[in-house]
DNA sequence: TCCAGTGATGTCATTGACTGACATCACGCT
DNA sequence: AGCGTGATGTCAGTCAATGACATCACTGGA
């Protein structure tokens, strides 16, 4: 069947995202107005506060499906694998959604060039070591041992991805992720004691 | 001598942060407006934004005060200290400066009550794992291990410090730090293997 | 003693993010 | 033909945030 063509073009929330994209790149978050992505998306500002909640969330669409993706993972990791293992697990099916490096690296310029962004991008890292502390939780791992476990597991995704972005793509992100988590574990490694 | 009275009440910017704190502590932070807190405080509403560059910041006043200690704390540990020792001396001399649990509870109620004020939160633990990660550079730590070791830690402090405020103050903070830091060995050590 | 400079504040106007209330209209169903 | 629904448009309003300019107590000289 052909699409219905309704009465508006359909998609308008892709075509809010990619107007968004553009004008963030081009003229930078601050000296975009929410205005100006509704008209390039042929809608006006009301429409797209129907579709984001604010003017940075246009930016965040898909960290719903990665926080789902990560619990998935927890929960399927073998009952025996410690938390570690099942956060790591985590971490490499949230690798596996990320787009590819050029375009992931666009996007973090926009992020990086914004303080606000930088909160907003925050509270979402936040919002996945919550749904990976309640995953493991539901495996039977106590606190805090769960938190930790998944605090830091979100750090080395940050560390990892900072530095998949920051490198000139040699390298995939599972990659340096295998790298952080060898870092990670020689630093809390009990030091040889005297 | 005795201060002089100048045309207006002296210490405006105390002012403006206990009625802030009141305010959004009686009746939420959404539901306050920057002209209600500085009509408590005895100014205007643009005299709020030459202290303070927004809404929020008024609740985050000592964070640079902490930036500054944690990097004094890494920099002063001894030269043979290893990063997580060195990190560890920067959480201890975090702690010494929060205030009492009493305080930092009803202070923590009203960040915790709006996602703004989380993300602002988040932002200020992020540039204070950034002044680590500096600060362990200046070790001679290489990255990733700064960094992982620099977020790692603030990871503790924050499962440490959400614990410290949930529980009923038998303990004392640097107690849920000790806690916290034995959970993140045991989490990260590699596991028995076969 | 007076006066120019300084710093903290007040006043005013404006922009832009966000929201609530209500209108519109193509579509599908009956 | 009529009806309900969902996505959108229109409009008015609130409030955070900022720039421009005015005010005035205080200070350090001339």
């Amino acid at each position: 069947m052909i699409a219905a063509m309704g009465r508006w073009e359909p998609n308008a929330r892709g075509r809010l995202e990619q107007a968004a994209l553009e004008l963030y790149g081009e003229r930078g978050f601050e000296r975009t107005t929410v205005v100006e992505i509704a008209r390039r998306a042929g809608v006006t500002e009301r429409t797209y506060f129907r579709h984001y909640a604010d003017k940075r969330e246009v930016l965040f669409a898909g960290s719903d499906l990665l926080r789902d993706l990560m619990e998935q993972a927890v929960a399927r990791a073998p009952a025996s694998a410690p938390p570690i293992e099942a956060t790591t697990a985590a971490l490499e099916a949230a690798a596996s959604v990320i787009p590819d490096h050029a375009q992931a690296r666009r996007r973090q310029a926009i992020i990086e060039a914004n303080a606000e962004l930088r909160e907003r991008e925050l509270i979402k890292l936040a919002t996945l070591a919550e749904a990976l502390t309640g995953a493991l939780r539901g495996r039977g791992v106590p606190e805090p041992a769960a938190s930790l476990a998944a605090e830091t597991g979100i750090a080395v995704f940050k560390v990892a991805f900072e530095r998949w972005i920051g490198d000139t793509g040699e390298a995939d992100l599972p990659h340096y992720i295998r790298e952080s988590l060898d870092a990670l574990r020689t630093v809390t490694a009990e030091p040889a004691r005297r």
